[in-house]
DNA sequence: TTTAATTTAAACATCTGATGTATGGATGGT
DNA sequence: ACCATCCATACATCAGATGTTTAAATTAAA
């Protein structure tokens, strides 16, 4: 087996995993001589190879990107599981103080601006627009921080919706899944309304693991 | 008011929100140009302060990277209004699930650089250097959260470390003070390196409460 | 209205880093 | 010894980034 047999097979891994998306540029011959422990040519080898398959497409002057997907679903599923745990554990910890808080301090305007979000969130999800369902998702859930009566919460939540905006776009979140947890928001804000955080902790708990 | 200065406050928002990080590269001046609907002279202008100003660097040929941290100016407004009460509850929370997981994930390398920066708290406070004290203090809770191996909490408790950095300079914390807190922060140390998360939970308690 | 500062636009230089190409040497199996 | 493989180096070529200069258009102030 030719040596950069193996950087093919460890390109094309790279690929599936989803470590390396289609359109996205990958590191420079110098770099993968470093990443793989080989010399230029082997790199040079398997992109070659790689690139007269359509799987890899070069540009000289600009690098070599991914011109198509190889997909692995299991693996893909596996690797970001744990960057996925991440994300949610501490959204966990947020958004349950967040929600305890905004029980008990919620004003007339918070509840407002809460139902006006859920209200953009089902309308992108009938008319199946993605991002839109995304970003009314997320405002929603910020709306819950500002309602918490701690604007330092609010502000560190909103800059952690930064993280949650880019999670959600890399984990293709189908319209089916933000219609699915539709209701358990709505109870959500229903029962902070009410002041009923027993009831919100339910709701919450829906929502966080209708994740995985 | 300049138009530069607008672009300025921008990438300003931009790094202190989170959106371009320290080391990160900013889009090339063309495409800044139509960020902002300005000229290429409005960009450089900008560029150029904030390069003086020590948060850009730029590199000629290669691009344009922030090389500071900037602090978020609505979280430090906040706090002049006092509302240490904010504060403490969002690091209570933070802190718990750091302290929590820590107990759980940490390694050998972790346990290292916590004593150290325990022994560096301890050398400020017998030297009677504040900042030292303070700075040693913080990165001691950093890398309790580095502890936890969850990568997205720790990135947020150093973002909120500035606050917390903030919190300290405003409230004139005693050398005494964190005299008092040692032994409680060396006992959390050696509950986690342990794995004893029952009895990091009251050490941590400790340290909490004595910012009251 | 005139004047000056600001902003824009364009052209070109320069630097960095990417791939393309060529060559020689080291290595290891046949 | 032969030969395919691999490594190392140098240089060419291309793309894209910032640096610089200049002139025109726009705006604000005198």
């Amino acid at each position: 087996m030719k040596l950069s047999d193996k950087v093919i097979a460890a390109i094309k891994k790279d690929i599936s995993s989803g470590r390396l998306k289609k359109g996205t540029k990958i590191p420079a011959e110098p770099e993968l001589m470093e990443v793989y422990q080989v010399g230029r040519s082997t790199i040079r080898e398997a992109i070659k190879t790689l690139s007269i398959a359509g799987i890899l497409k070069v540009q000289q002057g600009s690098g070599t990107f991914v011109a198509s997907k190889v997909k692995d679903e299991s693996l893909t599923q596996r690797l970001r599981r744990a960057e996925f745990e991440e994300v949610n554990t501490v959204r966990a910890v947020l958004e349950n103080e967040m929600v305890r808080l905004a029980c008990e301090n919620r004003k007339a305007a918070d509840l407002d601006r809460m139902m006006e979000l859920l209200e953009q969130r089902q309308k992108a999800i009938t008319a199946n627009q993605q991002k839109k369902c995304a970003d009314a998702d997320i405002a929603f859930h910020i709306s819950i921080a500002k309602a918490s009566g701690n604007q330092v919460l609010a502000d560190l939540y909103e800059n952690f919706s930064l993280v949650l905006l880019d999670f959600f776009s890399k984990r293709e979140q189908s319209i089916e899944h933000f219609q699915r947890s539709q209701p358990a928001h709505e109870g959500l804000a229903a029962a902070i309304a009410k002041q009923d955080d027993k009831s919100a902790e339910q709701y919450l708990k829906s929502i966080l693991h209708h994740n995985y």
